[in-house]
DNA sequence: GCAGTAAATAGTAATTATTACTAAATTGAG
DNA sequence: CTCAATTTAGTAATAATTACTATTTACTGC
């Protein structure tokens, strides 16, 4: 993808064309890992030096809404008693968490090979939780879990 | 469950019996949530108004390192540009990541119905990659991505 | 091409979850 | 009951992310 193609797609998105949005994408783009907000910044770093990290994290949010990239995150880390194989209902809107027993999910097993030694693996479904569904609910605005690519 | 069975499951573990451990662990076993550290805290301190957040983390650490409990968390937010349905595998050691592509992944369900209006899901599928599995190559320890459950 | 406006950038500072360190207290083994 | 090893709770440190804001920049309509 060159860079006019990608102020291009910027444009389509009507995304204001700037240097460290084409510069961020453009390294995200030639990656084949899923880079952190400091691994973006240390390559664009090189072209662009004054950048700032929350240019990145902004640019980020920025693509995400766009729907350009998603990302693979949840903060706060929560503790479950129950070790039955089961997987779990994530709200997007208020975080709450759900169990989900369901004996299909736990027979998952990928078609191809890998190189990793897999040790287990884990089902997350995201959506909006009864109440958050009620208009107007909606506990907690939270980029974070942003699910645009679903 | 009682506070005996509690204090039972916890000598079977060879894990000291000590007033914290049990209130947080009688706590997490008596909630339907997936408490966060703080929602533990704030619960336990009804009964321990002394207990310190360290401890508590401290004391999950225990527990999901004896099996007792699991935790629901990955930090650092990565990032991804490839937006086609795909699933991740994910180094416990490292913390690598690698997309997986796979058809059956994409057409998962819910057997069953749920009161959350599901827009999407996640399969992560946890192990070592290559090069964590030579021995003596473990980049990092890492506490958080412990998989004692799977 | 140019002026005006809304958005983006890059600082600095704040926030928040988690971990590190440590002295004092507590637990379990003998 | 004693003693050693672990646990606790406090303070401080870390690290990722967000908030705030003055300045700069990009797009729109002329």
């Amino acid at each position: 993808m060159t860079i006019a193609a990608i102020q291009k797609l910027f444009r389509e998105k009507r995304l204001k064309v700037t240097p460290q949005r084409c510069a961020i994408y453009n390294m995200m783009i030639h990656t084949q890992s899923h880079p952190t907000a400091e691994e973006i910044i240390s390559h664009v770093k090189q072209a662009l030096p004054m950048i700032s990290l929350n240019t990145v994290y902004y640019t980020l949010n920025v693509f995400e809404t766009a729907g350009l990239i998603m990302s693979i995150n949840n903060t706060h880390t929560r503790y479950d008693t129950n070790l039955e194989p089961h997987h779990h209902l994530i709200c997007v809107s208020c975080r709450k968490i759900e169990d989900v027993f369901d004996d299909a999910l736990n027979q998952l097993h990928l078609s191809q090979k890998s190189d990793f030694e897999i040790r287990g693996y884990r089902v997350e479904f995201y959506g909006h939780c009864l109440n958050c569904q009620k208009p107007g609910t909606s506990i907690r605005r939270n980029k974070r879990l942003a699910i645009t690519h679903l």
